[in-house]
DNA sequence: AACTATACATAGCAGTGCTATACATAGGCC
DNA sequence: GGCCTATGTATAGCACTGCTATGTATAGTT
């Protein structure tokens, strides 16, 4: 038929444009290809434009948001896991703010959703699993306790990462994540054990 | 000398640019001034820039929240306080969802700091009068109280008016500050008591 | 009333994302 | 193997962006 695109191509410009990002450079058409060799156009064919692009590095970020959740190991303790996945979360936004920033820009469109939903996901198994063992009590939801744990994730990591806030704001999190479990049902000095354990990890 | 500055050209370019962002229209240097019947060099006189136009939307933004967190009428509930203004808090973020989404981009630089500073102010300072009624225990930072509030608040707000969590979301603000305060010391009873009664407010 | 400093309108600048067009090249087909 | 076609690529130019230089009118000072 014709020429195939090189995937090689696709990964440049992205990390191009990441690197571009984190060096506060205006991240612009002409000044992501300039350094690769490849023209203007190759930004239209791999991404159908600037969106494209970005989209696409909004991607990259929830990629290494799963990639640093996966990096948590699952103990028998699912508090502590808890915890340990909110830590690590954290410890991704303020590895890549610039990157973090992005991700929660321009309305939250995405190529491939699957990989965010996977990342709440992962946390709605953890709290499940408190559940099973009796930390939590039996009418707690583990999505809503999920998604009150991300928010409270997100509100520390955007406000860091946006400038407000100093980076050691973030060992608020554990507090937090402490009432929050306890509220759930934990018993509150064996909770704070857990969370205070998780927290350390990342 | 020679003319002065119409001090209605500037609010009534904020205005005009305030509303093309709630529209999803373009906010353009020339499409703000199309309107108006000014020129483009008003926005450099008055506002010496683009730039500067925005730091005028932020600030906007925050003079708002701040009318806001104003209309909460102090109680002899310290603790309902609290929640009353984390609601009020909420529901400026969601009548005015364009206007927060750009209050905490470009690295939260301001005209006038003091407005951001004030209306933390005002949940320390019921933080405070929690303390002094008993509910929360000596220990207890007010400024690090406030600053979990906040960053709680705006984890809500924030993933509400950027898309992934629908409105109905803001609910769990009430469940995640009991927790808190809880922690805090209060009483978990009257506590839910008074968070759910100022909840209602906004 | 004359002067001067300031705001304003116009025109033009470099830079932006994007697209139309021509060209090169890889792959299918006989 | 030699065409042929479909696809990626490069170039040039489009409308638009924010911004600035220039000239002019005007309000405030003296």
């Amino acid at each position: 038929m014709a020429r195939t695109k090189d995937p090689a191509v696709r990964t440049l410009l992205i990390e191009r444009a990441a690197q571009m990002l984190r060096a506060r450079e205006p991240v612009t058409l002409r000044a992501v290809v300039a350094g690769t060799g490849v023209s203007t156009m190759a930004v239209y064919t791999y991404f159908g434009g600037m969106d494209g692009l970005w989209r696409a590095m909004r991607q990259e970020g929830f990629s290494r948001l799963a990639a640093q959740l996966a990096t948590v190991p699952l103990s028998a303790d699912p508090v502590r896991d808890l915890a340990a996945l909110g830590s690590a979360y954290l410890a991704n936004a303020v590895a890549n703010p610039d990157l973090y920033r992005v991700m929660f820009d321009a309305g939250f469109d995405l190529e491939d959703p699957a990989a965010a939903d996977e990342s709440l996901h992962t946390l709605v198994r953890a709290a499940e699993r408190a559940k099973e063992r009796g930390r939590f009590r039996a009418d707690v939801d583990p999505l809503t306790l999920a998604t009150q744990s991300w928010a409270i994730g997100h509100g520390l990591a955007s406000l860091v990462t946006t400038g407000p806030l100093p980076r050691a704001a973030l060992g608020h999190g554990a507090p937090i994540l402490t009432a929050l479990y306890v509220s759930c049902g934990d018993d509150p000095s064996s909770c704070r054990r857990s969370v205070e354990s998780g927290w350390r990890l990342a």
